[in-house]
DNA sequence: AATGAATGAGGTTTCATTCAT
DNA sequence: GATGAATGAAACCTCATTCAT
């Protein structure tokens, strides 16, 4: 996310005062990859068109094929994105409470009022076989270091339930996020990442802290 | 839900002798609703060709708009149904028992080895307006319904935090059902609804159980 | 040829008078075959579009994949429906001069005054490796069977050079063909089966004709 | 025909020292021509791509814009080069055996093993009428020339024949260059100039040999 | 009531060409 | 003079829908 230039590329719409194309590669790219993710994520693979995208990024049509070779190639560019993001920030995580944090992150609002994409971009699927691999070894692998974190470790015989947990874990996220997307629910759409913090710890704390002893088996 | 059972929609036998041709009708229309249900809950509705739907129910394409006049019109219809499906059961729900069970229905397999596909549509959007009223308003309800169990009051003042909770007890198991049908992540996918109970149980009971009044912290 | 119902489908304009489609889909079938035929015949694949055939069979473009799935799945019925015509009128060709027939029929004018567009079709390539090799056989199978009414066969060890003759032949003809349709050339373009009849038979009789004694080797 | 040779067109080395640049210009007139002649006559004007051309000479492909105004002039150059190679050669045949040399030489393959582009790239079309023009001007006088050394006067009258034999004779030639391009089909592919030369020469003779007066039967 | 042929709008992609640098 | 970014037109194809039968 560091590399998104924000200064430049942060207009997600047909900017209509510069008719001054930028004629940087570069940047286009970035913009096509901003505007491709927003509308992944928000209205799924086949309801988008690269039409729409385009558009939004103030870029011609045919730039989408010229720079990912085609449709499919844009979403898996936005994926491979988002399993870059998903999988830098954990690996400072080392309690419960810092897998807290990066989950109120990633469900949340941003700092800057953007919602954050990731979690709703990994729900979109193309049908496209090599695409679906990165969705589902990004999620499983958000998932397995959750589980690490709570104590699992990979070579541990039985431990299947510590990651069932994590991936339900998981799952309350990803319903959050969707939820606030896609339903315009109240309270849950407008409440800020901190009145979320709350309930979201308890659930964490519930499913993955191992304190209370006999729970496990 | 009953009408779920395989034995009304015994596939499309041309049954030449009985002269009760209406009977054929309600039966395509019911065949129609099926295939479209799972398809759309499954692949979402952009995805969703009616060419797949008719060929799923092994009727003609033109049905679907001589019935349901269109493929939104087929979709607002597979909504209606989900909506009465999940608004009746909860009715006599009056403990959180009665919840959990609601909602482990809901999230894993039915008896008969099929996979409940309401929640996964009410999780789909086809952007026309009549249908998303629909489901925000099935969705809105069905989370009120476990906040009512769990001691809310319509009529409360500062009561929405019971709310928030419920709706994130409703993602949750949004969640769990979307990511097993579009991720195959294992062991969640081929979990059993009781494997599945007791961390759902734990995080229902830590969400929305108002025993401990100070029940924050 | 039989097979192509003359009476109905011998237009190749839009038919400007009679608005009723016809609705009957072997006819529509046929139009366009016969539309691409001439066109990938005269102009070649590339420089066809679908909706000049479609125009010229005087139906929705649409039809087209609908009837042969793409672009070159016509260009292959086209290919296979020129195979089958040349290939069973050999059958019966035994002597060198129903080789001539054959050849005369192929090259110049039919009776109805249109041009055979066979040969033309054996020599246009859309690239496709099926494709490809069906021209490939039918082209190598056309000169064996001169070939063999010349006293070819196929265990011979040193026949090539009677194959080679044969080709030759065969690109006499097909050269013909191509400076008739695309070089306006006179007096070549103009001349009847009559005319051309005479030269190609001289030419067919150095060729393949074994009388002269001492050429062969 | 001396400007193919390769010697000339020694590929583009930056040569950073002479400064001497206009020989760069003309040097990348030149490559392109050589790939372009090999693109259309090979894949035919349509099927070919100035991007393919372009890269094919290792040169941006804005330049075929700058230098050939179009991609429409570029063909029209290699038009106009195919019609300078074919017209000078000719200017000394003044036996059927010259003319025999000609076109085994534009049939077969060159002393370098390179395939001779002349006469295949007459049979592309674009469409254009001009560079149509320049196509049926050079056929008609390749055919004309050789009707000429056979005994043909433009003065003539009643000498169509010999120019229709002359035409039948050229379009041997072509067929066979097509055929050996484009179908793979063996021997003939393969085949020498000098295993060519034997069947190539009886047929010249059969046709243009005027020397018995009653030639016909 | 049901079928399948036909249609037109719109989607993705390709390609020749123009424009800044 | 040369480059590569950008553009718009047009190509192939898909799909929901309508029309005769």
């Amino acid at each position: 996310m560091s590399r998104d230039l924000p200064v430049i590329v942060d207009q997600h719409e047909p900017e209509a005062s510069t008719p001054v194309r930028s004629r940087d590669a570069t940047n286009t790219r970035e913009l096509l990859l901003q505007a491709a993710r927003r509308r992944f994520a928000y209205d799924g693979y086949a309801a988008t068109t690269v039409r729409d995208i385009a558009a939004d990024a103030g870029v011609n049509v045919a730039l989408i094929n010229r720079y990912f070779a085609s449709k499919e190639g844009l979403f898996e560019a936005c994926l491979a994105r988002a399993a870059e993001d998903l999988g830098s920030p954990d690996a400072g995580a080392v309690t419960l409470d810092d897998v807290l944090q990066v989950m109120i992150t990633q469900v949340a609002a941003l700092p800057n009022g953007e919602q954050p994409l990731q979690l709703l971009l990994l729900l979109r699927s193309s049908g496209d076989e090599r695409a679906d691999r990165i969705r589902r070894n990004t999620l499983q692998s958000f998932a397995e270091r959750m589980a690490e974190v709570a104590g699992w470790r990979a070579t541990d015989a039985g431990g299947e339930d510590l990651i069932l947990r994590a991936q339900i874990m998981l799952a309350t996220g990803l319903g959050i996020v969707l939820l606030r997307s896609s339903s315009g629910m109240e309270p849950l759409t407008s409440a800020t990442g901190q009145q979320l913090g709350t309930p979201l710890g308890e659930v964490l704390t519930t499913l993955l802290s191992s304190s209370p002893p006999g729970r496990r088996r």
